[in-house]
DNA sequence: TGTACATCAGTGAACGCGCGTTCACTGATGTAC
DNA sequence: TGTACATCAGTGAACGCGCGTTCACTGATGTAC
């Protein structure tokens, strides 16, 4: 009758953390209906709910409307992209090689986070317009966030805030237009992924070599 | 009985004209509707045959389904495009000014085409993959164009073309991406605009100076 | 030119189906004593 | 610790409604002679 100590590390979850867990998983299954073709304006709360595997109405429980998953979905957005620059904190400089590196790293990214970003690409010009601006703002978010990095480095601290803003601004532009064309690559061309690559690489190097000579100028 | 002059301009089209004009309706409810924040794939048959003032079942004898409208919507979108290009013939160096009003021709242009660029943003990321292809194969089109054009400037006649073709793949995002910014403008807020236009001039400019220095590089 | 027939864009009614939303419910989890 | 009660995440059935699609139709336009 007792809990053996392997029992409090497994089971015993409160009624909160499962009502937490199921929310997660109608979260999870709105994403899976995107991937499969869906804009997020066509999704209907009797899917969503099969797809996570209750019953329809099960999800009023956790949402009024989907609407309001929609602001639960854009959250776990903001979280990533926050993560990604987590992760990207160590390049320093327009150097070559640290652009290439970066670019893969986001080319992992992505494919490791398919899911949010194919949300995160086509809802951000999508049709739900408080879905656009709640996304719009999470990727305001993440530029100011990156300038301020990129200010704490050597190679641009004699450059203004707001024209470092502008340079990331485009950057993230650059990156976010590249997701949707990264998640649909043909797995079996690898030559199509490499050409990509030094595509968005170049795009990369010659943005930040117009702003290293704007500063100077 | 017979006709006059003036009956033979205004009255008589033909059973194909008649098709074509209806047709043209069709694709135009779509936009509308998609312009009320509704996405491409949400969209269905009865509501968009409603929208163009028809009975339901009118729309099979235009398209067999909605995809199929998706296609000629891409048509148009190739279309406008190339206008937009023909439009924007004049410019031929980064000067300054030149860049500034190729910015307020391209936010006139939009503002113009609004239900069109509407779609192109949302739909170029969205979540048919059919429509998301041919999208970026129009605009693809158009970027090869512009380098084009631009490759007879003397200020760019020393580039390389596929250097030339990154630089207008960056432009054209860079345009793409102002796109929905543009058309969610509050009316009312002329100061956010000439903001967002600074903005957009100078991310341009930094770019056509990343483009020439590189060129000399 | 006039007539007889063919074509076919658009109509109106009907079908089966999945939708969003409501209701009363069940039974495990949480709380008070 | 044990008991009695409250809470509430998830269930199952039911509703009215708009959907996609089909069918036979109408009547204006087009064509052949």
């Amino acid at each position: 009758m007792s809990c053996s100590p392997s029992d409090h590390e497994n089971t015993p979850l409160s009624r909160q953390e499962r009502k937490d867990q199921t929310r997660k998983t109608l979260v999870q299954a709105a994403l899976r209906l995107m991937d499969e073709g869906r804009s997020f304006t066509s999704l209907g709360i009797r899917e969503i709910a099969r797809e996570a595997g209750m019953v329809p109405n099960g999800f009023y429980r956790h949402f009024r409307n989907t609407d309001e998953l929609g602001l639960s979905l854009v959250d776990e957005v903001a979280l990533t992209l926050c993560q990604l620059l987590r992760q990207a904190r160590q390049p320093d400089s327009a150097d070559t090689s640290v652009v290439r590196k970066s670019v893969r790293v986001y080319h992992q990214y992505v494919c490791d986070n398919r899911l949010l970003f194919r949300f995160i690409s086509s809802e951000r010009a999508g049709g739900s317009r408080i879905l656009r601006m709640a996304i719009r703002q999470a990727v305001s978010h993440y530029v100011e966030d990156m300038a301020s990095d990129m200010q704490a480095m050597p190679a641009y601290q004699a450059m203004a805030l707001p024209t470092l803003q502008r340079v990331c601004s485009l950057i993230a532009n650059t990156m976010l237009a590249a997701a949707p064309e990264i998640l649909d690559l043909p797995v079996d061309q690898p030559a199509l992924a490499q050409s990509m690559e030094d595509n968005f690489v170049e795009q990369l190097q010659l943005i930040l070599l117009g702003a290293s000579v704007w500063r100077s100028a």
